[in-house]
DNA sequence: TTCCGATGTTGATCTACATCAAACCATAAC
DNA sequence: GTTATGGTTTGATGTAGATCAACATCGGAA
């Protein structure tokens, strides 16, 4: 007889990369699946560690950092709710790169690489979701190379504060509210908090944003798009 | 009765994601599979086209470069003989973000999506493959990014030099041979041409290198491996 | 051989950004 | 309230690496 759905279910039929598949199928992976409560400043996964399956985030934030050997450290990515991460050394024998921590109470379910592998075996469609979702990242990577290399931190902030207004009918004025604190943006951005501070005060001279504490508005986003340079 | 088989499945069946098919897998894959002549400086493809399928390079060599609109280029991928490039956005509706051209008189295969997204769903092992390589890819960048963010240029350079040698069992004097020219070594490393000529100077100075043209010899591996800074 | 375009080197100068140091501000614990 | 404590700003100074410009070298074509 059937039994209503444990939470863990529930939550892993939302993420992406398994909705619409079917209950069993949820059920079986559910069942190699473990929660993870972690406080914030909680270490998930360090670099050199050899990987056992992937991680999703139920709630919280994650960051995900590289480190330099005299311990400095930049920011590759900022991860919230439904984000997974981790994936794509389930796939070749290597040990991460990045290391990951939670900059909030964070919970998050790890999925064992097992039962990924059994699933993709199952079914083509699993296996073509999780190609695109590898392909998905690959993107992104990609353009942040773009970024770090091509691209003046100016630009950078510029992109970052437009990021979601990519496509038209965005309206001319927005607020956003940044993800997490000016530091962890400015490492993301691959800037010192300094500089991202003296950035955005530049862009306020220009009467192009309005700060107030992490609240950013932006009065003409068309203004501050074509806003090329100094 | 069976054919000998074409050089084009020959080719086929000797590259990494294709090895060890069965003879009638590669043969309907050769199906969906043109040959591509293209001499030093053709264009294979460019940012913002949609993407039919992928490339394997048979020989030449080829360049991966990103555009900035003023004109100016950096080299993110350099790439020869069986290695092939433009799997990730077969999976993803996005136009592609860099520029291929080839530096050399170059063959290529072009693979059709249709068979690979067929091919995917009849075989596991080889979706499996796939994932391998996108993996792969997404790992490499990392650490590319790795080196962007976190090691000086002179740090690039070395680590370039050594590439071929990290594991232990290396000899302890080697030579190299650059694989394109300096300006195109110089902008995959993200630095001016002028820099880098200048930073193998350095090396020279320091007896750590010796360079004949695009033929460098390292006296002491070691010794290169362990020099930390100007 | 001579010429020519592509490739490399060297020097002088500039600048975007980092670094260091200090002050400042908010929130929460006491 | 006071005091910590993390986060943020501001200023002074330093520097890795870019830019600009001239020159040197090399390899192929005539």
């Amino acid at each position: 007889m059937p039994r209503p759905p444990l939470p863990t279910e529930k939550f892993l039929a939302n993420v992406p990369l398994f909705r619409e598949l079917p209950r069993a199928d949820i059920q079986r992976i559910a069942s190699k699946t473990v929660a993870i409560d972690a406080p914030r400043g909680t270490v998930l996964l360090r670099r050199g560690d050899v990987c056992r399956g992937f991680h999703v985030i139920v709630f919280g934030q994650v960051k995900l950092v590289l480190q330099s050997p005299r311990g400095s450290e930049k920011v590759v990515e900022l991860m919230g709710p439904g984000q997974s991460f981790g994936e794509a050394l389930m796939f070749i024998e290597e040990p991460y790169l990045v290391t990951a921590e939670t900059i909030d109470d964070s919970k998050l379910l790890h999925v064992d690489r097992e039962i990924v592998f059994a699933e993709i075996d199952r079914d083509p469609r699993f296996a073509r979701r999780m190609l695109a979702g590898l392909s998905w990242r690959l993107h992104h990577l990609m353009s942040d190379v773009e970024s770090y290399t091509l691209r003046s931190g100016m630009q950078r902030v510029i992109g970052y504060l437009l990021r979601d207004s990519v496509g038209n009918g965005t309206p001319s004025a927005i607020t956003i509210n940044l993800e997490a604190n000016k530091g962890v943006i400015a490492s993301r951005l691959n800037l010192t908090q300094e500089h991202f501070s003296r950035t955005l005060h530049q862009l306020m001279e220009a009467g192009l944003i309005e700060v107030n504490g992490r609240e950013i508005r932006i009065p003409d986003v068309e203004r501050l798009r074509t806003h090329d340079s100094d």
